[in-house]
DNA sequence: GACAATCCCGAGTAGGTTAGTCAGGAAAGC
DNA sequence: GCTTTCCTGACTAACCTACTCGGGATTGTC
C-alpha cells in the first residue's frame, strides 16, 4: 500500500557509506565497525558492500587490519551513485528505465501518464545525484548545495 | 533490486483517472470502458476505483448506464492526489513519513542518510503534486508547468 | 607455518507484498 | 423482474525482501 519505497539495501548502503566518508583517510574499517556504528546487520551489510565495491566506489583489504573505504573523497560520491549500484535504476516504473527492454511498453508515447513518471523519474535522479556524502556529513541543512545548473533553488522541479 | 517503484495500482490508477479525464462531461463511464481504454484487468480495476471514489476524486452511478466520472475537472485534480489514495503517503523511507509513528527512526536527528531522503520524498511531491491530469492529456511537454512558485525552471530541486 | 582476522560468496528461507481472480450482494433503470 | 452496473470481501499464486548461515580465500602476525 505504500510502495514509493527505496529498500533496505539503499537505505543501508547510504548509512554505511556515510560511516566511510565520516572516518575517510582513517584506513580500511571492518565491516564489524561500520555495522555498528549504524546498528545494522553485519552478515547483511556484507551483502551490499560487494556490488558496491565491483562498482569501484569503495575498496577493500584483506586480513587483520582489513576492511573498507572510500575509493573516493566524500564530496565525489553522490547518493545517487551508491543507490543505482544497490538498487539498480531509479525509475518509479519500468515503462520509462531507459536501460531495460523499450519493448516492455506497448503504448509508448500514446501513454498519457508516462509523462509524469519521467518528469517523478528525472527529480529523483537529479535530487540524489546533487547530494554528496560530504553534504551528509556537514551539519547545515542542504536545499540547493552542489546545484547542477546556475538556477536559484526552489523551482518545482 | 529496483524497487523505487510505483506499485500498478497507482500507475494504473492515474491510467484509469487519465481515461475519465479525457471525457470529462460525458456522464458516468462504466469500469469496463475505462479497463478497455487501457488494457486493464476490469476486476482488479474495481478495487483502485473503491478508494478513490471513497476520497471524492470520482463519483458513481449504479445501475444501466452507470459508471464512473470526475468529481471536480481534469485541472483540478494532481497526479499527486491519485497517488495518494492509492499508494499512501508518497515517502521514500518510513522514517520520513510525516504520517506514521515517529517512534520509527531511534536514530532520528542523529542520521545524516535522513536529510536525503527528506529532499527525495519533498521532490517526488513537488512534481506529482505539480500535474494536473489536464497536464497530461494535452499534447505539449510539461517541464515547469503550473509551477508552485515563480522560480525559473530548472533548478536542482 | 600456524593462527586469527577479515573479506568474500553462494545457498537457503520465513514472512510479507503484489497483482490479481472470483463469487456474490446491492442499487437503479426498464 | 430482469439486466446492468457498482461494490465488497475472500482467496491465492508468485514474487520479493531481508535477512541468516556455512564455508572458502587472503593476508598479517607470531
Amino acid at each position: 500500500m505504500l510502495p514509493v519505497k527505496i529498500s533496505t539495501r539503499g537505505q543501508y548502503g547510504v548509512r554505511a557509506m556515510t560511516v566511510l566518508a565520516a572516518r575517510y583517510g582513517d584506513g580500511p574499517i571492518p565491516v564489524r565497525d561500520i555495522a555498528a556504528a549504524q546498528g545494522l546487520s553485519q552478515s547483511y551489510l556484507e551483502q551490499l558492500l560487494g556490488p558496491l565495491r565491483r562498482a569501484g566506489l569503495v575498496r577493500s583489504v584483506r586480513g587483520p587490519e582489513g576492511g573498507y573505504y572510500l575509493a573516493s573523497q566524500p564530496s565525489e560520491v553522490s547518493v545517487g551513485d551508491v543507490l543505482r549500484v544497490l538498487e539498480g535504476p531509479l525509475s518509479p516504473v519500468d515503462c520509462v528505465d531507459e536501460d531495460s527492454d523499450p519493448g516492455l511498453c506497448s503504448r509508448e508515447d500514446g501513454c498519457p501518464a508516462r509523462k509524469v513518471w519521467v518528469m517523478v523519474r528525472d527529480s529523483v535522479n537529479r535530487v540524489v545525484d546533487s547530494v554528496s556524502l560530504q553534504d551528509l556529513l556537514s551539519g547545515e541543512d542542504l536545499d540547493g548545495r552542489r546545484s547542477v545548473d546556475g538556477a536559484a533553488s526552489g523551482s518545482v522541479l
